[in-house]
DNA sequence: ATGAAAGCGCTAACAT
DNA sequence: ATGTTAGCGCTTTCAT
């Protein structure tokens, strides 16, 4: 049985506002009695129960965190990130993945809210009005990152479209002629929330159409990406650039190329997204689009716990990232 | 202001009491009574308070995971798969980053304690019988993974040291004679806890003893390892193995060999442990040793939560291993 | 400076 | 079947 302030003051012979006064240093206390209890509770070894401190305080200082997996090296980061800067300013860290169920997702913000967790951090599966209001419906302050639920929630992310334009202004200056992008998740179009790979696209189109090349973009929203690109003619006479919406993709397809026989980066060029610590074990080393991902989480609680002590959430401009110069194109 | 028992039995002019029998069915209610309860609270959105239901239960279903980070990929798999089983179990998870910092993860410990988790679950930097004694002193379950505090306390992991034996058995076989081991982490050997790692370096020379080749084994425990076998002579007439404790290690030094010219595997063999995911993507493919990571984790947490609601751990035996046949050896 | 009492929101034992 | 009461461990207000 863990000591409690009473056994306390019981054996100090005071009560048990005193004791409070004396641990919680409060005003109004002898200075003597105050040791006396100090140096008792120590030898007891006590320890403040919080979960009748946050009863009655109205709150835990823990928040909630939300992702689709820690899988995925961008989500572990992100978490990491958040841990350390939550646990910086004093708040706990409930971790809750919900492997991309819409549902689940739904079940974990519940779940938190009735743990009176005092804020959330929210990579969202969901999106759309409908979910805005029902995340209205709990009064406690939530946070998105990188996937945005609509236009005016608030939001911690990064430059994606910015970034996937830049990209492909870079690959117009290396000569390509012609492009191919990869991005499976676009399967999901319409039915998750994809709201980054989403923005990444829209960069990859509206890099084209500012250097009016390829009106009609080739597009491979398909899982099996790479049993399409495996029947595909590289040797055109163009020089093609095979642009991912994440490494991952763009290894598989430096992959297949080796197979194929075909150079890398030669009449064919590979650009990816996210620059994943395992790049510089690969060669050809891939040019990617590297960009602050702890910074996020690091923001996103930095903006949350404003949120909860302060009452307004940190105004946090998108983030900025950078094109990683690899040899693949 | 979020809706209480209270505000329900106002409403419905009956007691707390009432609602709460409706509430959690608890026998000795009307039927009719129940659906009125039910009904508002349903409409009024109610959700219970569970800070105040873990105060009066004593419980608070809450698990907390201490791990180093989640740079490393097998961290935060396990991490992955604990939250899954935890969650599937009804027991939410605080999780908890020491930067393998042996105070902070006290810090973490006391914390977790503080807020009452029914259980925790330890990848320790911390080791040793003084430190027993320090978990000892809190009267909650707390079950080790991977790192071994002391021979008896409740632990999940895997055969290590026979995996490690295993490799040498393999290589023997494929006619190496010369083994160079590479570990950085031994370095702190004495100093934090390091278990695993000493248990694949005995593995590792067992294994040599077993077979009576090289007497004085070669371990480098270096952090700058790769300067030190950018030196080393592999053209010597042995057949040379780099047994790395760690798949991370066991690519640097496939990148190094590339760079000096050695041919992989010819003269030279690598190999690696851990079976990073990553690895499909590097030539040529390391040969390494996998184990189910997320098996601990999974198992960590059932044996936990046996612990925490039967009073007894599960009796879980050591994990088995697999050794990855690539083109590294 | 200290004590007594109420209350955080809920549960559980005891009355009625 | 329902109400009443006490209490989980702590904080806070009001007396003294």
């Amino acid at each position: 049985m863990p000591v409690k302030i009473k056994d306390i003051a019981r054996i100090c012979g005071v009560s048990a506002g005193t004791v409070d006064r004396a641990i919680n240093n409060r005003p109004g206390i002898n200075e003597n009695t105050k040791k006396r209890i100090l140096k008792v509770a120590k030898e007891l070894n006590y320890r403040p129960n919080y979960t009748a401190q946050s009863l009655v305080k109205g709150k835990t200082s823990t928040l909630g965190v939300i992702l689709f997996d820690l899988h995925n090296r961008s989500f572990a980061q992100l978490m990491n990130a958040i841990e350390l800067k939550a646990r910086e300013n004093g708040y706990f860290v409930y971790i809750t993945l919900t492997d991309k169920d819409p549902n689940n997702e739904k079940q974990c913000i519940e779940y938190l809210v009735e743990r009176n967790v005092d804020g959330i951090i929210l990579f969202s599966v969901n999106r759309g009005n409908e979910f805005e209001d029902y995340l209205k419906s709990f009064d406690i302050p939530i946070i998105t990152v990188f996937n945005k639920i609509s236009e005016n929630w608030d939001y911690v992310g990064i430059r994606e479209r910015q970034a996937m334009k830049d990209a492909v202004t870079h690959l117009v200056n290396k000569g390509y002629e012609r492009f191919i992008y990869v991005s499976p998740p676009l399967m999901y179009m319409g039915k998750t929330n994809i709201y980054t790979q989403e923005e990444r696209l829209y960069g990859f189109i509206e890099g084209l159409k500012s250097f009016n090349i390829q009106e009609e973009p080739i597009i491979i929203k398909e899982k099996n990406y790479i049993d399409i690109l495996k029947e595909w003619n590289f040797q055109s006479e163009y020089k093609t650039a095979v642009v991912c919406s994440c490494d991952l993709y763009a290894l598989e397809v430096l992959q297949l190329l080796k197979e194929k026989g075909v150079n890398v980066p030669g009449n064919v060029g590979v650009m990816g997204f996210d620059n994943i610590d395992v790049l510089k074990y690969v060669t050809p080393r891939l040019t990617t689009v590297e960009y602050p991902i702890e910074q996020i989480g690091s923001d996103a609680v930095e903006s949350l716990i404003s949120k909860i002590e302060h009452d307004h959430f940190l105004n946090i401009p998108l983030l900025d990232y950078k094109i990683i110069l690899g040899e693949s194109i």
